[in-house]
RNA sequence: GGCGGAGUAGCUCAGUGGUUAGAGCACACGGCUCAUACCCGUGGCGUCGUCAGUUCGACUCUGACCUCCGCUACCA
């Protein structure tokens, strides 16, 4: 029995995406925290991994001839370089299609089963396979899947399953969160979590159909556990769990459990602890979730290609450069943060990057390095002289070595880097003030060596500093500082004592760190930096819409129609009431279209009318019918006929 | 529509019931010369979203409204 294991983890990684600089910046802050707390003297447990059980991983396996578990082992290794050349120091990388996890799984699955907690159910609902979502009738839009990036048509599913007893949680997450609301952070998130409860939790569909891949159900081979039951328990399944219960107790609950605010809400503050408390575990200490990278203003996405890998970038940024690859990557973990206050969406851009890389790292930082060891070797010979740190400049470094521990240990990384550079600008100005060249001239030897030593000092309590955001850089400073103990083997709260650096220390050459970018002008339509990352990382075709038959496309009646009014229907803000004229009849069709077509601009127009749709009621009105319309991006753009056509025209 | 949040300098944002509202970046000018053409300093006539109210006094409190964002409902 120790003391409590700092435990802190990313989100297990979908194997169907390749790396990009989403999952980048939650691994990196992960483990920047995590060095961090190793840097004040804490045990961590840091731990990734990949999520590699779900439909979609056997399919595309099966596409490439290959089994589910070779291919997911292929991809795998795109993970683990990235990281590795990252700097993300993890102690543990948690793959679901491991034994010990299976175990796990298997094992939470039996013991909730027997108090009760999972039972037998029929499932009855709208499957959308792309996504492995189930859905409700009334959750479909235009009989497709209701998630805005997919919209494909959903199957019929009836199906005799497994679910978990989430709705009888409701209230304990409820009080557990009244009790505690510090775990949810950021705090704006805590209203959603709290809002999405209340408004009534259902049982959740645990299990799926067999498909040769994933966690069989313990007793019914028929089934497998769905891909969200299985994902979560690797949190536990990395602290021990069935396993070693000494190491459970020293490392569970959680300290932190980072992710994207999109699986936050109904995955881990919701399900998960739910879960724990089916458990009987304790529940994580904090769950944060950050927000979302936009590149260049726009989403990341697929179709557009513009994820951005982060070893291509710093490899290309290196290039222009000159600084190298690892100090690059250094720089794009310090960029993360600095760009943006964690928790709160960014826009990500090379300009921008290399913006911040020349002002903030090559001038600030890296000339501070610069000038301060070049005078040293230019008056001292390279070698520090003894001399007591200026109480001017111990006091400007006070509030760094105060307040940066509570930022990080809170997760203000915007706010930790503020209070870094705000002392690098202090010491750039200390030397600015003191100008130790004069000094020199002047033969003021001891001011000389006070001044020289202070801002030396001061350099080396910079690269402590950073050094969970840019190790490799720190390292550098460190080398070049001539300390003679290892970065790695510093405590915070010694090292960040002014007056740590050993006179006589001999110091190295300086040498710039971090090179300035030439800005060249570059084409007006420069591309962003491109997703290539190499096979085997990329990403499986979608699997093909189920093809229908002739005599099925034939069921429907498509026929060109006339709108005839339109209004808005009062209390919803996206449905207009249309009154269209087919031809042979007159009808009232219901269109979420409002927010991009006003009723005055419709009243006219031809359109597509679907006319034997199953009449639907909605907000009251019944709508017999439905327009066609394109989907982009959200979007909705009515079709209609590229020549003019009488009103009742069949469309084939 | 419901719930929540935000609207402050060209940009990104900080901020307090009370004399002249701040930071960084960008821009302009000046200084220095150790250094990676760097660093330091100086400079902005900002109606602190709109309108009303509370108050001796509001950018900071209250109400209404406008705009944007998040969650949520509607999406045949």
């Amino acid at each position: 029995m120790g003391d409590k294991v700092y435990y802190i983890t990313t989100p297990i990684y979908y194997v169907n995406d390749a790396p990009h600089i989403g999952h980048f910046s939650t691994t990196v802050a992960a483990d920047v925290l995590a060095r961090f707390q190793r840097l004040r003297g804490r045990e961590v447990l840091f731990a990734t991994g990949t999520d590699e059980h779900a439909p979609k991983v056997a399919e595309a396996a099966r596409q490439r001839g290959k089994e589910p578990q070779q291919f997911v082992d292929e991809i795998v290794q795109t993970y683990l370089q990235t990281w590795q050349e990252t700097h993300i120091d993890y102690d543990d990388f948690v793959r679901t299609s491991e034994p010990r996890h299976k175990a796990v799984v298997t094992a939470a699955f039996e013991r909730l089963r027997e108090r009760g907690d999972i039972y037998r159910g029929i499932y009855e609902g709208w499957y959308c396979v792309p996504d492995e979502t189930f859905w409700q009738e009334s959750e479909l839009i235009e009989g497709r899947c209701p998630n805005p990036e997919c919209r494909r048509p959903v199957q019929k599913v009836q199906e005799e399953n497994w679910f978990f007893r989430l709705s009888a949680y409701q209230d304990r997450l409820l009080e557990y969160y009244e009790a505690h609301p510090e775990v949810l952070q950021p705090d704006f998130r805590r209203n959603e979590v709290l809002s999405f409860i209340r408004s009534g939790l259902r049982d959740a569909s645990i299990t799926r159909s067999a498909y040769g891949w994933g966690i069989p159900v313990p007793d019914d081979p028929s089934k497998v556990i769905y891909v969200w039951f299985d994902a979560l328990l690797n949190y536990i399944t990395v602290a021990g769990y069935l396993q070693d219960e000494a190491k459970l107790r020293d490392v569970w609950p959680a300290d932190v459990h980072l992710m994207a605010k999109d699986i936050f809400v109904r995955f881990h503050a919701t399900l998960w602890p739910a879960i724990l408390m089916g458990l009987e575990l304790p529940l994580p200490r904090r769950l944060f979730a950050h927000g979302f990278w936009t590149v260049d203003g726009e989403k990341i996405s697929k179709s557009k290609g513009n994820a951005i890998n982060p070893r291509q970038l710093a490899a290309e940024v290196a290039e222009r450069s000159g600084s190298s690859y690892d100090v690059v990557v250094d720089a794009l973990r310090f960029f993360i943060f600095r760009e943006v206050p964690f928790g709160l969406d960014g826009d990500f851009s090379t300009t921008g990057f290399v913006h911040r890389f020349n002002s903030d790292l090559a001038n600030d930082l890296g000339n501070l390095v610069n000038r301060s060891i070049s005078m040293l070797h230019r008056y001292y010979e390279g070698v520090v002289p003894a001399a007591t740190p200026d109480p001017a400049l111990v006091a400007l470094a006070e509030p760094l070595v105060r307040d940066l521990p509570a930022a990080l240990e809170e997760l203000r990384f915007h706010q930790a880097l503020d209070l870094i550079w705000g002392f690098i600008s202090a010491l750039n100005k200390y030397v600015d003030e003191q100008a130790p060249w004069r000094l020199a001239r002047e033969e003021r030897r001891e001011e000389l060596a006070r001044v020289m030593y202070s801002v030396l000092d001061g350099v080396r309590l910079v690269a402590v500093a950073i050094s969970p955001f840019m190790p490799v850089a720190a390292g550098e400073i460190w080398r070049q500082l001539g300390m003679p103990t290892p970065l790695a083997a510093q405590r915070w709260d010694e090292a960040m004592r002014p007056g740590g650096l050993p006179a006589a220390t001999v110091t190295a050459t300086a040498e710039p760190i971090f090179r300035r970018i030439e800005e060249k002008r570059r084409p007006a339509k420069e591309k962003p930096v491109a997703e290539t990352t190499p096979a085997p990382a990329e990403k499986p075709a979608e699997p093909a819409q189920p093809t229908i038959t002739f005599d099925e496309f034939q069921r429907l009646d498509l026929r060109v129609a006339r709108i005839e009014a339109a209004e808005r229907i009062p209390g919803a803000n996206k449905l207009l009431k249309l009154t269209v004229n087919t031809g042979t009849d007159t009808r009232t069709v219901v269109a979420g279209i409002a927010l991009w077509y006003a009723p005055e601009e419709l009243v006219g127009r031809k359109v597509v009318l679907v006319c034997n749709l199953a009449p639907a009621k909605i907000r009251g009105v019944e709508s017999q019918g439905m327009l066609l319309a394109a989907d982009t991006e959200g979007r909705a753009v009515l079709l209609q006929p590229e020549q003019d056509v009488p009103v009742g025209s069949k469309v084939r």
